[in-house]
RNA sequence: GGAGAGAUGGCUGAGUGGCCGAAAGCGAUCGCCUGCUAAGCGAUUGUACGCCCGUAAAAGGUGUACCGCGGGUUCAAAUCCCGCUCUCUCCGCCA
């Protein structure tokens, strides 16, 4: 969310600001009921000044005894006109809410503007793309051969978009989730949190998943339950409405857990494979800072993604999403994208963004300053690191074998029992 | 699932209709005192939204709201009534 005021002095500036994003927004609307709240809002406190004053000369005439009824009546009707304003302002401040609510982030000054992924700059590139004297297979292929991907039991035992893994594919995951955890808690000094699964409505709306994109969410039925698309959520909401010392910060946790997406609207995108899945795990890492050193940590935490691919080796680069590009709460993101040779493309396996306050401003996260003990939003940030699955993915097809088994990287051999390969 | 108790400021905890944004204590900050530390003394100590004054930004003044959340009664609600959420205790069930 951003903030009003700040809304209110800029239109312009985010009008022009938000078409580069792609999105027309009409803000006329928005600064009719901004006056009108304000307005309302004068009106209603000047009429509670009244009632309270008149109240206390109410309560004193009483103890003399003497008579109030006269007062009491005309209180009366002030009282039901304070209830008549405090309906319309909440009439006006709930459209606003809505209206401000959808408006997206900011992007930071430094984010390129272009309309699609077409238009994200690479920033980097690492690693040789392996070559192989056969055609590489697309990693379902390979997991099917090997028994270790499942597609068509995890279609029977829940739906489309659902596998079973089997055996050392099952190994392999869990092998990957805690090489991360632990490269990340061990070396880049995150925090290792366990979270709820599913959160409420408060927790979405406050990382901005609610009330926008609900269509993208499971939700549980007869609770106010949604299944997490990301640990982004249950991690940033940890400090949800609560004022943080600033001492504590900068704090780093990093997450594993599954996540749920309903992907509606990607009817045909990645039907095959474990790219694109209801379900799938992750492990996520969140910062909370100051605003003046988010920048600073938003490069600090795409490097610790990148990390991970450089211990597995697997070839990778790293984009700047482009304003038409970019997530609805980010300010600024970088995605980085795994050589994968079976689908002859690099794909998305993290993607690492600032949101600045918009999310802490929604959630209300703050700290105070030391200083000047003033109360301030801090910054959000957060990255996969990496996406489970799709690791999964890039170590198949980068590792696998004219025989069709597929080479362990050595860095999760520890994590797989010591075995080197997965062979039939 | 059944029965009961509770939710007040950073924390402990008082407050059963007006004198309560809220006693007291602790903690914290600033100042005084002491050669240092401790003790002691004094002051300050929430958040949000408006308005005024003013500014580079602030400071300052003033009003309103907030005592788990939502609604109701009343001229007036932390206080009375209703609904909800959460926490705790006991019983049942259970990984």
């Amino acid at each position: 969310m951003l903030d009003i005021k700040y809304l209110r002095q800029n239109v312009e500036l985010v009008r022009e600001k938000m078409e580069k994003r792609g999105k027309n927004i009409d803000f006329s609307r928005f600064s009719a009921l901004e006056t009108q709240r304000r307005d309302i809002l004068q009106e209603v406190e000047t009429l509670r000044a009244e009632r309270n004053n008149v109240s206390k000369q109410i309560g004193e005439l009483k103890k003399k005894k003497e008579d109030a009824s006269v007062i009491i009546a005309r209180m009366g009707e002030v009282s039901n006109k304070i209830k008549e304003l405090d309906e319309k302002l909440r009439v006006t401040e709930e459209e606003l809410g809505a209206f401000v609510m959808a408006v997206p982030n900011i992007q930071h000054a430094s984010v390129p503007v272009g309309t699609s992924s077409e238009d994200n700059p690479v920033v980097r590139q690492w690693g040789e793309k392996p070559a192989f004297a056969f055609e590489p297979k697309p990693h379902w292929e390979i997991g099917e051969n090997l028994q270790i991907l499942d597609f068509e039991r995890g279609a029977k035992i829940a739906g489309a978009r659902f596998t079973l893994y089997r055996g050392l594919g099952a190994t392999l995951e869990r092998a990957v989730i805690n090489f991360m955890l632990d490269l990340h808690t061990g070396e880049h000094g995150y925090v290792e949190v366990l979270t709820p699964f599913m959160a409420n409505r408060d927790s979405m709306t406050g990382t901005g998943q609610l009330p926008k994109f609900e269509e993208d969410l499971f939700h549980v039925d007869k609770t106010d339950y949604y299944l997490i698309p990301t640990a982004e959520v249950p991690v940033t909401n940890i400090y949800r409405d609560e004022i943080l010392e600033e001492k504590i910060l900068p704090v780093y946790y990093v997450a594993y857990s599954p996540c749920f997406r309903a992907e509606a609207g990607s009817y045909g995108k990645d039907t095959r494979g474990l790219i694109r899945q209801h379900q799938f795990n992750k492990v996520e890492m969140v910062k909370f800072v100051k605003p003046e050193t988010s920048y600073d940590e938003l490069e600090k935490l795409t490097l610790n993604a990148e990390e991970v691919l450089k211990r597995l080796g697997i070839a990778y680069r790293t984009v700047t999403l482009c304003s038409g590009d970019l997530g609805f709460s980010s300010a600024k993101t970088y995605d980085v994208e795994a050589w994968m040779p079976g689908q002859n493309a690099y794909r998305e396996i993290s993607s690492c963004s600032n949101f600045e306050d918009f999310q802490a401003r929604r959630a209300s996260i703050r700290f105070r300053r030391e200083e000047s003990d003033k109360v301030e939003f801090v910054h959000t940030l957060n990255g996969s690191g990496l996406a489970a699955g799709r690791t999964v993915v890039a170590i198949l097809e980068n590792y696998q074998q004219a025989d069709g088994s597929v080479i362990i990287p050595e860095a999760l051999r520890p994590y797989m029992r010591g075995k080197e390969k997965i062979t039939i």
